[in-house]
DNA sequence: ATGAAAGCGCTAACAT
DNA sequence: ATGTTAGCGCTTTCAT
């Protein structure tokens, strides 16, 4: 593999001078035209390895998520992908399972590959002790730390926040006011942080709206299509008797419900209304389309990459800011 | 950031000794408890920069896919994800939108980055040249590339191929057996290779069946939901001589086309058949649920994995080998 | 099993 | 704008 060295000489010139030019930083100079041809000439390609240990700098974004996969968060990561792209910056994306340790593990390996940046997009999970110790050795080294995500810490790092509780206590009075009286709640892990406080959400919902609360209206399990599927089976056992809605936790365990009413022939919404969480692409396409709550994944993500382009090339991380996001209520056909 | 010169001299001991120990390559040693505490007392973390520098090894997967959150891919992203990083290795996700073009900017990071080997995973482009030319020196350094997705190529590499043509045979003679006469294929882009394929398959199955094709019954176009969802308005238009059946060109656009079926009160399947490409996730779950051909997308990804950590333990990519997989025809409600 | 020294390819610092 | 020198932190020789 050729190195800059080889350029240089090829050019006849200083391997500063080779570097320079290929580093785009000289734009007229009487050697970028040699310089150039001479690197095509060779197939140079820049070790990156090589330049990130000589200069800190990775041009390396680190992502952790709940899971690389979890199409909750595949909006969120285009995203950044696509911008951080035009600028010159790849994503390292690592998943954290679902799980504080392995949070731990993901952040370590983020650290020894020495990414220019963390995002945490994780609305799911405490913050263990290693996982903030960890990320203050980033802010220490003052790399851009964005936590986008309910998780509790008192980090001096910029935070995104969704307003879980306030938007489900906006759906459940929409559904009370639609007349709605027997509501539900299909949850997630009762450990979720973003699902604790869509619980607490739809409390509020129900007292505000002069409703009592009705325990055997509420579930929780995991957060698979198949679990809720199996759960809302306990909530729908009595035709004579069934709930007028169910809010679930997120538009996946929604899909879940609306399919095990499709099996036991009760009709969304005239029998049940169903009110989801995320509204994932899919939600405008099934049918019945699914009502939902719907995250500025874009948005945040938009946000994310201007908030950490802003704070490298300032290379200030000083004065955290914290963001606001409230989820939309869209009401299509499931309610 | 504490170096392994600060961990030895904590302990008592070379560096080499301390490198060793932490790189987990000695186990019995009367130095490793000590190297272990002075590293952990110092808050050591290597610098896999420089370690990767010096060895040419980055521990590191390179891994292109059309879109990094396609749906159709993520389940063979995430095994790779899980399965690498038991033996400890981490992926570098690239995404090339779906161009070739694109795929030589992915490559060409891999390539700075110093991946130790790369797996392409695209069903949807003809390679470019220059992309050959990047996997050519991969190739001279004996760094493993496999290719899983039809793309033509002579280059000497590990390839998996999806037997798109005769899947859809299978399903077209499917459709056939059950009565369809008017059986209409919806596409995405002409250019697509696995879309093409599909379509010979189409034709294969239309004329083993003993019926014709016609061409009013043949749509291409983008791989979106939403343009499946308007572009079959235009098979659907006669309510008097509806298609009997409709083979998408993928699951997504088998969404689209259920959503314009519910949309315009046409009844799946008693009045058309649906039936897909890919047995994504959610295919078991929407009403109805979806038939398709189900890509195995977890083996082929193990297999990927099995075979890349092969060639690197033997540091040999000598005798490619070459791998067929057909996809299974799943029946659910749709067809 | 351990140690000493060299060097991977680049860029920062300083000099011109 | 360009050249020179040194060194980032690790692993690989080669020695013991």
């Amino acid at each position: 593999m050729a190195t800059i060295y080889e350029v240089a000489t090829e050019a006849g010139v200083s391997p500063k001078t080779a570097a320079r030019i290929l580093a785009g930083g000289v734009k007229r100079s009487k050697n970028r035209e040699s310089v150039l041809q001479a690197a095509s000439k060779l197939g140079y390609v820049r070790n990156q390895q090589a330049a990130t240990l000589r200069s800190g700098r990775s041009n390396v974004i680190g992502v952790v998520v709940p899971g690389i996969t979890n199409p909750a968060y595949t909006r969120f990561v285009q995203v950044l992908h696509e911008a951080f792209l035009l600028e010159g910056y790849h994503i390292f994306l690592t998943s954290n399972f679902g799980r504080t340790d392995e949070q731990v593990h993901a952040l370590n390996t983020l650290q020894t590959y020495l990414v220019d940046a963390v995002i945490i997009n994780s609305a799911e999970n405490e913050m263990d002790p290693a996982s903030e110790k960890i990320l203050e050795t980033f802010i220490s080294k003052t790399k851009p730390v964005i936590i986008a995500g309910n998780i509790q810490t008192s980090l001096p790092v910029d935070r995104i926040i969704i307003q879980n509780q306030d938007a489900v206590t906006k759906a459940v009075s929409y559904l009370a006011k639609t007349g709605k009286k027997r509501i539900a709640f299909l949850g997630g892990p009762k450990e979720h942080y973003a699902i604790r406080e869509r619980y607490d959400g739809y409390r509020d919902g129900i007292s505000q709206s002069g409703l009592t609360e009705d325990p055997a209206l509420v579930s929780f399990g995991t957060l698979s299509m198949e679990d809720a599927r199996n759960r809302v089976g306990d909530l729908l056992r009595d035709r004579n008797n069934l709930p007028d809605a169910i809010v679930a936790g997120n538009d996946l365990l929604a899909y879940g419900v609306i399919r095990r009413c499709a099996e036991l022939n009760i009709r969304v919404p005239e029998d049940v209304a169903v009110v989801g969480f995320d509204d994932l692409d899919f939600s405008r396409f099934c049918t019945p389309s699914l009502s939902t709550l719907r995250q500025p994944k874009e948005r945040i993500a938009s946000e994310c990459v201007q908030q950490i382009l802003k704070r490298i090339k300032s290379n200030s991380i000083k004065d955290p800011t914290q963001l606001f996001y409230e989820p939309e209520l869209i009401i299509r056909e499931s309610a």
